[in-house]
DNA sequence: GCTTGACCTGAAGTCAGGTTCATGGTCTAT
DNA sequence: ATAGACCATGAACCTGACTTCAGGTCAAGC
């Protein structure tokens, strides 16, 4: 199965632009044209899908690059590569704890102003010490309040 | 306890100048200056926490100014305040699926390098249909080529 | 009273990651 | 054979979020 590039952008929510761009960016090595068109094969899909999961753990277009050219240049560059995965699983690892506790402050922020919203004041929530949350609260609350 | 701009900024992890763009931006609202200085209390660290949030969810400087100029507004705006935080809220949970399946697609980008430094070659893993694949790589394969 | 280090300002500069524009080619259906 | 919906290109442009710079203030320690 084959795509255009517009089939391919609706698969992944992309503009058609931001196809064409990474095509320029060199992170869609090799892609057939058939009379101009770029044809998207599974290669290339399955190619999308790593840049997709390699922007979402931090990585620049110009390090995905680097990656691409190394799936280009063959066997001798597994080894580059599984380093670099396992350095981008760590470091999505480590950005989803972060972002689990900015979720908890944001679910502690909600109660908050649920809390206010229902006195018409943020005075008695305001004033209260975390120790008297609800212990549900208490725990989101120390989650999003705990050092770095 | 307060805190000089830079004692903040170490806090947080982040340079004195973007600190101090936050301020000219409108994050910071009435805050106190001691000969010319910024001073950092207790209001100012949790709203650089509430930045850190809501920026976190996808929130551009602009929205986050507006919320800021809602809490300086008073209780009249508890409602809208409330209904950011369940928004941005939403679209963190959202995120977080979203990246839990970039996190599987990477970790099994990990088996199947290693696979390939095993085999010296990726033909083999390459060639061999999901199905086979061990069950808890199988189910990582599952979630990262699932529809969007 | 002078040096040091940390603070201040407004204006300009930087960078990544796209997006838009002007112009033109190619297919398919009517 | 013409319209409409795709596709193409290079170059210029844009945006958000900082960052840097030049020049100045201030408090503390020696």
């Amino acid at each position: 199965m084959t795509y255009t590039i517009g089939q391919a952008a609706r698969m992944f929510g992309l503009p058609v632009s931001t196809l064409r761009y990474y095509d320029r960016e060199g992170l869609l090595p090799g892609m057939e044209r058939r009379s101009g068109a770029r044809v998207f094969g599974e290669k290339e899909i399955e190619a999308l899908r790593v840049i997709e999961c390699l922007k979402a753990s931090g990585l620049e277009i110009r390090e995905i690059r680097q990656f691409m050219a190394w799936t280009v240049e063959g066997p001798s560059t597994y080894p580059q590569r599984l380093a670099l995965f396992q350095a981008r699983r760590k470091a999505l690892e480590e950005e989803l704890g972060q972002l689990r506790r900015m979720l908890d402050m944001l679910k502690y922020k909600c109660w908050y102003y649920e809390t206010a919203c229902a006195d018409g004041s943020e005075e008695r929530v305001g004033a209260m010490a975390p120790d008297r949350f609800p212990p549900e609260i208490q725990a989101l609350y120390d989650s999003a309040h705990s050092v770095g």
